[in-house]
DNA sequence: CTGTTAGCGCATTCAT
DNA sequence: ATGAATGCGCTAACAG
């Protein structure tokens, strides 16, 4: 039925070896059978079969991914630039869903590696002792992408969520404002969560605002818990003069709730996130906020694992990349 | 180095096919030495090599999806839907962006059946006689996901595109417009284009419009494009009192652009559009939109395949998923 | 219920 | 530059 690297060698007159050879691109082929071999494969419809071409190799080819949620664009633009770059040098990318949970990632992982996956990207929420366990049982390279390990034992590229929310509200003090709420993701979530949420309190104290408790409410990351969270500032006694939102889409929906309430945007509040994601440019005013550049974080965090997986030298086994303030409509001066 | 199912069959006291019983869960194993096999497995830290086992069975329980571009909010839900079933059904995924590019498609189909895929899904462009060749030699099952062949030879899960957009069409005449521009996609697209831009045409006909070609623009599915045609039929002479964009994307740009050009939408111009995607409850007005399931579209389209791959019976090879009109606040009744 | 024996399709020595 | 032989780690008859 199918046709194998043996039936090409007969059909060609040559050994099997040889056939591999010209498959593999190995230079020591006469050009003469290297053409022979060709035609032979080409009048068989022979296509290699790499799962034994990886058994005999120990080498697929292909290298895991896991990923909290792939419909998350956040997360697709990552996986994007892991795609991208996995291609460029011809590998393939097995995509796992793990939506945070520790077990399912510990379990992907697991799954992955039985697979034989030349290296392993990982994205997910806490990495814990557990994960470092799993990780460890592996004999191939893995490196964190878009999450760090506390210990920083592991490779990963990221960046510096903490610094990011810093910026962002430094924005909003440097404006003048003096009375900020913070829309936060959960603070069991480090990147997201906890480490903007520090960011947020380490600019209120750079700028010499003490922290109000009453000014931070925890959402989901997605719209309709913006407008809940703003709901409830507005009702405060003291309303807020700007909000800054862990997220694009908590902060929209914090602006759509200010402008139903019969506020302006950003005469009456300033709003700012980070994400910068394409949403931020299609909401009227047009959001202010922190761009992460999550294709790079994929694209990086493959290219690292490349040369990992190649055991090339690398240099910086952790790196950071930069964020970047984009400045639009949604914030103004305090009055 | 690694310990195979001789080394555990060993530390066992058993033999490997007695090994391979225990991990394949076959049932004719006594309880007692299974528990010895366990322990052994266990004790040596075990992990089966699925390479190995899908050269020997000829089945790699893992399915390839080509797909057009994951960052895209559209596909990366249907990937999810994808990736639930085939998590359900024991498969993992090998995530190919291929661009809608002919070329990058049939590439990626091949290097896919090279990997020995036990199926796959196929979201793309066009379907070419080139692909169905590429298709045919496949000795696995292929659906085609939210695209469909012209000869219908192939299975396939979709939406109906142009009743879709006819849809979206006569709840404008139905409410009075006769004057009704479209931001359609590239017409080269057979389903986000030609059909939405065909059941456009329908739906006019349908009540009694005549079709005005100056009335149409092609955009590129983006906000940008959307702003760009909304500005050139505002300065139409006759402007048109509603529009229909072939995407919730380009809809809001045109929302956005009649906003800033002074005019109120619904109440000057009303828009609608197709895709539903979350950002048409995050625009204000919120957007009337149809619908599509593109999460129940990769669902049912992998679950499908798993049918196809089990050799199982199944009574719809083609299966046309509905799709439904969301009625927001975008639309108002013409003056 | 368990063990023996063949491959699965290919890469990779080692010769020649 | 080419061929012969071996084994990668496992499943799948088959035998008992």
């Amino acid at each position: 039925m199918t046709v194998t690297i043996y039936d090409v060698a007969r059909e060609a007159g040559v050994s099997m070896a040889t056939v591999s050879r010209v498959v593999n691109n190995n230079p020591n082929v006469k050009p003469q059978t290297r053409k022979k071999v060709f035609e032979a494969i080409e009048r068989l419809g022979y296509r290699p079969n790499a799962v034994a071409r990886g058994l005999a190799s120990k080498k697929t080819t292909t290298v895991g991914v896991v990923i909290p949620d792939i419909s998350n664009a956040i997360f697709a633009e990552v996986a994007r630039g892991i795609e991208d770059i996995a291609n460029m040098y011809h590998y393939n990318i097995i995509l796992c869903n793990a939506d945070k949970r520790k077990d399912k990632e510990i379990r992907v992982v697991n799954t992955l590696l039985e697979k034989q996956v030349d290296g392993l990207l990982f994205m997910g929420g806490t990495v814990t002792e557990e994960h470092l366990q799993a990780f460890k049982s592996a004999n191939v390279p893995i490196v964190l992408c878009a999450t760090t390990d506390e210990h920083g034992s592991m490779p990963s590229v990221d960046i510096d969520h903490e610094s990011a929310a810093f910026d962002a509200v430094s924005a909003l003090t440097g404006a003048g404002h003096r009375r900020i709420a913070m829309i936060s993701g959960t603070l069991q979530d480090p990147s997201n969560g906890y480490a903007r949420f520090q960011g947020y309190r380490r600019a209120l104290e750079a700028a010499g605002i003490p922290y109000d408790e009453s000014l931070v409410r925890v959402g989901n990351y997605r719209y309709e818990s913006g407008v809940e969270a703003m709901k409830y500032f507005l009702e405060l006694d003291e309303r807020p003069t700007a909000v800054f939102a862990a997220t694009d889409e908590m902060a929209i929906g914090a602006i759509h709730y200010i402008q139903d309430f019969g506020l302006r945007v950003p005469e009456d509040v300033s709003v700012i996130s980070v994400d910068n994601t394409r949403m931020a440019s299609m909401v009227r005013p047009q959001l202010s906020s922190v761009a992460q550049p999550m294709y790079d974080i994929g694209a990086v965090s493959m290219r690292l694992l490349t040369k990992l997986m190649k055991k090339e030298q690398v240099d910086q086994l952790r790196v950071i990349l930069p964020h970047e303030l984009i400045t639009r409509q949604s914030v103004a001066a305090a009055r």
